[in-house]
DNA sequence: ACCTGAACACCGTTCAAGT
DNA sequence: ACCTGAACACCGTTCAAGT
């Protein structure tokens, strides 16, 4: 036996750390297991397929009995962010799997099946936006042959996930209240 | 003078909505246009600037004098629901945009910074998704041999849609409350 | 079971040259 | 100003064949 399909699922997610997504090619993922690209098919039966194995993967991390719901969503982006490009794989493949993921279950236990969805396509979004802007941010640095600033847009992007969380909870909040009056 | 800048976005809008985001390739908006795909960086630095444009045309029918968050959040997500794959190609290029779009500006007038963030995450989150399950649906009636059920997941995820608009304002008001009192 | 080698039908982008 | 033609360095996927 020579390579295992969790071995190819680990080569792809270190090509995706090294070189992004756009670099994380079938034919760069067989190169980094020194393999013909064609070998790959025996494991997987697509890229797309290959993909998904990766973001379960990237969210392995996310422990699902938190009973915090916006604790969950800080330990989901946070892996989501762990990774290069890791929140675009991860938002591709579970906006695919929206209303049968084991983690939009979790949420939905804590905050029902509306707060749930809401949270999670908010979390995705932000995670989305703000691996967009570091690259943003690093590509400018090294176009400005400056150092990147070390506690500029980051930080601020990590306050608003918050402040958001929070208008999304309130207004959860103040529904229950509305019901139950 | 053959084609303009306006003409290579026209038809690389008619290949998206033919043909989808994946199939819409420099080639592809080349032979559209009888041209040789080289002749387009005539017009257009690179394929990122020419999604830029189509993202803008996109959204060109928004109108953006609306008093009403909801309303704006609505029309939003009508514009990218129009085309085939809409969603993608506006949620990229605006998330590299955030914090400088001209939508934003105008929600954040109507409620502030960081609700104008979080409702449009929310968007183009929902959108992005709405649009993922359409397509499962059609492939999966093409597989089927069966006509499409007409008002399925369709209504429910428009449902969804405004009760997470609902939320997120909900939560803004209440936060107003807190601060007056 | 796992892999090679070769092929097919594609990509984005550059660049000298034409009109 | 706008375009052609040719090239460069890539893609995902299939399939017969090897071990």
């Amino acid at each position: 036996m020579r390579n295992t399909r969790a071995d190819v699922v680990a080569a792809a997610l270190r090509v995706l750390a090294a070189q992004g997504l756009e670099s994380c090619s079938m034919r760069r993922v067989a190169a980094e297991l020194d393999v013909q690209p064609s070998a790959l098919y025996h494991h997987v039966p697509n890229k797309q397929s290959l993909l998904a194995l990766m973001a379960d993967e990237i969210l392995r991390s996310v422990r699902l009995d938190a009973s915090d719901p916006r604790a969950l969503c800080v330990a989901l982006r946070g892996a989501m962010l762990s990774v290069r490009d890791g929140a675009d794989v991860v938002a591709t493949v579970e906006a695919f799997r929206l209303g049968s993921s084991a983690i939009e279950r979790r949420l939905a236990e804590l905050v029902g099946g509306e707060g749930a969805q809401t949270l999670l396509l908010y979390t995705f979004g932000h995670a989305q936006s703000t691996q967009t802007h570091r690259q943003a941010a690093e590509f400018g640095a090294l176009l400005a042959e400056e150092l990147p600033q070390e506690a500029g847009d980051g930080r601020d992007l990590d306050a608003t996930f918050d402040s958001g969380i929070d208008i999304i909870l309130g207004g959860l909040a103040a529904r229950e209240i509305a019901r139950t009056n």
